[in-house]
DNA sequence: AACTGCGATGCAAGCGTTTTCACCAGGAGG
DNA sequence: CCTCCTGGTGAAAACGCTTGCATCGCAGTT
């Protein structure tokens, strides 16, 4: 049935030429006549040869792949960005292999047995909260490395301003007249850290506050699992603590979602009762009016991707680069100013 | 800085054994001295040695990864099935690659120049529109193939049953007395053809209305793009259509909400004036009270993974299984019966 | 006319494993 | 005491490329 995919010897064989030559055809290297290359590149497709990556590899030492290093798929953020990333990749031709890194405990494993040393040429971390040992385990492998939503000292990012963010998201609520602000966070799922982005989205709900000469009040903020759930527990908690805010931030869209779900249960009228701010502007912010600050994730996967193979083709290029990518306020149904300011 | 990593060579002097011995030892072959094994297995460990997968690769003809085909990466089912996967290939040591075929273009090309051909050991293809060229295509290449959302002839696949799922979520409305029932469809990127799921659904809901006895009203049929906004779209049509439905069955959920979304903004109160019910349990359906026919998406994921798995492990296990997993009808406040029956 | 330079090509040495086959010692069987 | 296995091991041949180096014409240079 399957008569042995041809090697580059048939396809040097076919075309008259050595092997080294077909070689050098294919990949489009300088030193070739115009009239052979024709000739090998007509054989190899006559043949429909395609060369073995890993022969390729072992030979050169490249092996054509990133790794795509993502905590949970299904967030709107990271498959938005893995989706920006591998429509990037593809022109390229390098393929993108997928680290589903959700538990901690899969993280740390995963850091310990380094399961990517020379499988790829080049990695992608998105917002992975990372410990200072996996960190060096990174670094340990000595590969390029690009990071989306995080800044890994020494390799370039792709992100935008968590506090800022944040903070235009409070500040909007500020100016609304808000002075009783909740905030809502996604639980790390390990102890020991969690996301970049929770602890500076906090800060810039913090510096948002104290900037208004606004206190911090603890029982302002509650926090749940990421996801919709989550958003809902802690929204949850927050109406039953001793302090109702008017208006409340949620680190993210969907958690704001399952806050926006928790006050529907709860019979309590957005805005008019109470306020909700997210990041992300997830796609389905729209649906239920949700004001958010909305960010672009395709293209921080696209931007990062090319930032990765700009690495990967200049061997020691400056490293270092840290985009920051712009976001804007979306003004829809979910704020308006708390009662009594009406 | 990286003392260039240490070879298969280096564990077997320092274990005083041959790399052949250190080859079967780390592999856990057989025909190895308890003994010999523990020195290999510390040697190994000293070295922090790794094997290199490409010339491990090369000579037994096994990649050590699967490619993961999937049209839209941040639809939620997809994403859902991908996390799915990854979670299960994890535990083999299997490496996914993922391939985000987004249009039909891209399609083409892929399957075309097929560049997998010697990248993986075996393929995971997640509801793919395909042509007969591209089924082709795939066969041709001779590796293990198990589908997930549709069946191809002669492999494994998982899925559920579109029709009787979708006649499930038709059958709801037409219990509740509904008499005109629209329905609202993905349109396919491409004109020669679109998701098997998109086909089957739709004879569910024809299928449904035939058998209680009910006319089959083109003007009751919307399409929209992929995604939230389409199912806007196409609820928008329907709304401006002759024959206003008092009931419409989305083909998923995301249709639905989108459908949601346009009912709102036409000032349609749901479920009084419009009853609406999707197919997958969308982990936002809750948030609207989205009646909807869930499937489990992860778990097709990780079946489809086990699956691959066996038939990796077994050179000719016996091809052509179809699972055929269970959907239930989950009752949530976007149904009700239409007016006239209050 | 001898020489230099250079574009085009071939040779052959890797790249780091896996795997077949041969080999060897020692216990079982005759 | 000799043969036959058999578990354990090593030697060496692939696996299919890439690439440094050598080679070879041939058009320019002196």
């Amino acid at each position: 049935m399957s008569p042995d995919r041809p090697s580059i010897l048939d396809v040097a064989a076919r075309a008259g030429v050595s092997p080294a030559t077909v070689s050098r055809s294919l990949r489009g290297l300088a030193k070739v006549a115009p009239q052979t290359r024709r000739r090998v590149l007509d054989a190899a497709a006559e043949l429909s040869y395609v060369a073995s990556p890993q022969a390729a590899g072992l030979a050169s030492g490249r092996t054509g792949a990133v790794a795509v290093v993502v905590p949970f798929i299904t967030r709107w953020f990271f498959s938005t960005v893995v989706a920006g990333v591998t429509d990037a990749l593809r022109e390229s031709g390098y393929d993108a292999v997928l680290y589903h890194l959700g538990g901690a405990d899969h993280r740390d494993r995963f850091f310990e047995q380094m399961p990517l040393a020379r499988k790829v040429d080049g990695i992608l971390s998105l917002s992975m909260p990372l410990t200072e040992d996996h960190t060096l385990a990174l670094r340990a492998l000595d590969l390029p490395l690009v990071s989306v939503g995080s800044h890994i000292p020494g390799s370039p990012s792709v992100r935008i301003d968590e506090v800022a963010a944040a903070r235009t998201a409070v500040n909007h609520l500020l100016n609304q007249g808000h002075e009783r602000i909740g905030f809502i966070a996604g639980t790390p799922d390990d102890p020991r850290f969690g996301f970049v982005s929770s602890e500076l989205r906090r800060q810039g709900y913090e510096s948002a506050l104290s900037a208004a000469g606004l206190p911090q009040d603890p029982e302002l903020v509650a926090s749940g699992p990421h996801g919709l759930d989550g958003g809902s527990a802690a929204m949850t908690q927050l109406l039953t603590g001793s302090v109702l805010p008017t208006a409340v931030f949620a680190e993210y869209d969907e958690l704001a979602l399952g806050a926006l779900w928790a006050l529907r249960r709860a019979g309590m009228h957005v805005p008019d009762a109470m306020s909700v701010v997210g990041i992300d502007n997830h796609e389905l912010a729209p649906l239920v009016e949700l004001t958010t600050v909305a960010q672009d994730a395709h293209e921080q996967g696209n931007v990062a991707a090319h930032l990765l193979l700009q690495a990967l083709g200049a061997p020691d290029a400056d490293i270092g680069a840290d985009l920051v990518l712009p976001t804007r306020l979306v003004l829809r149904g979910s704020t308006a100013p708390p009662r009594q300011f009406r």
